[in-house]
RNA sequence: GACCCCGUAGCUCAGCGGAUAGAGCAGCAGCCUUCUAAGCUGUUGGUCGGAGGUUCGAUUCCUCCCGGGGUCGCCA
């Protein structure tokens, strides 16, 4: 149940009734009509601009027509007063029992509330993560790997049917460069002299067990083969090592991909779905042989004036036509690129997303223009971007120093602070923001820890029955017997608040799933937290209204109706961002 | 030079084209010093970077400018 989708189909009718009546010539379109909370308490109970969006069709002023609307919304179940407001809001007020209804359907529907049908099962692939496999995860890798379960997870409970991928970049001089590192780890297992490990290698420590399992496996037998043959080796077995190692660094924080995508197996085989593509594209005419200038400011050292392939990605508004084939002939990343999107096309994805990290915006306008090309147009990609993220430590940042492979790995941090606090830091911002995460206030047992506060809420939810179950010791407390609660109890103002912010719950999950947003679940549930500890705390000074009143069971079974309430949409918000929904915070 | 992101209270940040722009921290003023477990309540503070434009209405959309960050064929 959506309190506020009820409303905009109350506010429908409203106008339905109005073409009915013969007050408007005809139907006009209603799919702009919105109702939400308003802005201030004193302003009602919901807020809805139908009159402001339908003045200009229908030709009649915004306060005249709000009028017309607001008079047939006074009829409808519940609405207590109906108001007209500022430029033509319509402001209503409801009975309390329509809040206590909600809180009825929150329990009753269980882990479903909240839950929408605004997917209607369509399939959405999600790819997240998607670094090369040169090395362990570091922290911002983790905050684009958080954000892309979490966005998977949220779609999900908006009904799309949803494939998280991982797309291996294992293609390209990277993956050489890995595997020459570690075939000098393997020389050195061996006892050979091996020395600093040479500049465009990678020297770090991570790569010598691995050169190790390599002379297991081979002994001395690649050490004199010449490079081209030891190569793919050597590079298949670094590339395996390191995908083990980054899965293992994503399962400590609950992330699972379905799809581990191989950019190698897309020109591997006998079938180069690269060069398959380019085909593709060439015969619709978005590819042909041509010039491009050198980029202006910055030009490259090495330029040279060529003629090359290009795909003409300005004709999908990027800004110039882009290159698939580099100057020794091998295909760019782009090209690469642009054939993955089209399997995922091709395997009947019309919605796709993918995440990358900041260094990588300058990249959305070609790949979009790419999928707009593979599906004349009917398929959509929507690239979120995530922006860095700075450690600190009580404050002080924390250093890192690249050279020498050295930097705070994803792993570290969690095995610092656990998977829940980097969980719910990484979201607890907009993706496109840099993030400050600081190890020390996030353990920190506070008000200002969000992740603590937003715990410590469920876990005290979860108090309040363990109190209750031994104020009332032989009593039934469990859902049946709340569904028997007298909710007509419930009339204290704190009260109805939280049966209004459990309500808002299904209509935040739709928006953050429709703008793809997960920061916005990790916010609400900030927010449902802070009115719910202040309910608990008014009973400090109001003893009346704590939640266990031990002569009076009844209303003590209807506020842990409203507990279970909160608690049942903590756990479900909590489960969207993937962070635990602990019942103590011991 | 071009493109992308950011610019909102002293600080850190929310804010689907709508009403008098919000929260936390800090500051200020009280309360509590015990209970239902790690305090509570109230409050000060803003020309939403600047200038135009579209709109009945702009923090939100468009253009230009300023400031910060990122990117700009043969890295991925």
């Amino acid at each position: 149940m959506n309190p506020y989708a009820i409303f905009v189909d109350h506010v429908r009718g409203a106008v339905a009734a109005l073409v009915r009546d013969g007050e408007l010539a005809r139907m006009p379109d209603l799919s702009r009509i919105a109702v939400e909370p308003p802005r201030e308490a004193s302003h009602g109970d919901l807020a809805t601009n139908a009159a402001l969006v339908l003045a200009k069709e229908t030709g009649i002023k915004p306060r005249v027509l709000a009028e017309k609307i607001a008079a047939k919304l006074a009829r409808v179940a519940h609405v207590t007063k109906t108001e007209v407001a500022g430029p033509g809001f319509i402001n209503i007020a409801v009975e309390p029992a329509f809040w206590r209804e909600v809180l009825e359907a929150a329990l009753a529907e269980g882990e479903d509330f909240g839950r929408t049908d605004l997917g209607k099962g369509e399939k959405v692939n999600v790819e997240y993560v998607s670094t090369n496999p040169t090395g362990p995860l570091h922290v911002g890798h983790g905050r684009g790997a958080v954000f892309g379960d979490a966005l998977a997870n949220l779609l999900v409970h908006a009904g799309y049917a949803v494939t998280r991928e991982y797309y291996v970049n294992d293609a390209g001089a990277q993956v050489d460069a890995l595997a020459r590192s570690v075939f000098l780890r393997y020389c050195e297992a061996l006892g050979e002299r091996v020395g600093a490990i040479p500049e465009g290698l990678y020297p770090g420590d991570y790569l010598v067990p691995v050169g190790k399992e390599l002379t297991d496996r081979h002994g001395r037998a690649l050490v004199d083969k010449p490079e081209a043959e030891w190569l793919p080796i050597v590079r298949a077995a670094a590339i395996d090592a390191m995908m083990a190692a980054i899965r293992a660094d994503l399962a400590a924080l609950a992330i699972r991909h379905e799809v581990f995508f191989s950019e190698r197996s897309l020109s591997a085989g006998p079938a180069d779905q690269v060069a398959a593509t380019i085909e593709v594209l060439r015969k619709a005419g978005h590819v042909y042989e041509g010039r491009l200038p050198p980029p202006k400011g910055q030009v490259p050292e090495d330029w040279e004036d060529r003629e090359q392939t290009l795909f003409r990605s300005t004709a999908f508004g990027d800004d110039v036509d882009r290159p698939l084939k580099k100057s020794d002939g091998s295909y760019t990343y782009f090209a690469a690129d642009i054939a993955y999107h089209r399997s995922k096309i091709e395997r009947g994805f019309r919605n796709m997303i993918d995440v990358w990290g900041a260094d990588h915006g300058g990249y959305i306008k070609r790949v979009q223009a790419a999928v707009a090309a593979l599906s004349g147009g009917k398929a959509s990609l929507d690239v979120k971007i995530i922006q860095l993220v700075r450690l600190f430590r009580g404050g002080e940042p924390v250093k890192m120093s690249k050279r020498a492979g050295e930097f705070v790995t994803l792993r570290e941090v969690v095995d610092e602070v656990g998977p829940d606090p980097v969980r719910f830091m990484m979201l607890f911002r907009k993706n496109d923001a840099v993030l400050d995460f600081d190890l020390a206030k996030v353990i920190e047992q506070s008000r200002e820890n969000p992740v603590f506060y937003v715990q410590y809420a469920h876990a005290r939810g979860c108090s309040v029955f363990r109190n209750a179950a031994e104020a009332f010791p032989g009593r039934a407390l469990d859902a049946k017997a709340l569904d028997a609660a007298r909710l007509d109890r419930l009339s204290d103002h704190g009260e109805i608040a939280l049966m209004k912010q459990i309500g808002v719950w299904p209509r935040l999950v739709e928006g953050a799933a429709l703008t793809h947003e997960p920061h916005r679940v990790a916010f609400y549930l900030h927010e449902l937290a802070g009115e719910f500890h202040s309910q608990w705390n008014r009973g400090k000074d109001m003893p009346h209204l704590r939640f266990i009143i031990g002569d009076d069971p009844e209303i003590t079974l209807a506020r842990l109706a409203l507990v279970r309430g909160v608690v049942g949409v903590l756990a479900s918000g909590l489960k969207i961002l993937g962070v635990r929904a602990v019942e103590e915070m011991r």
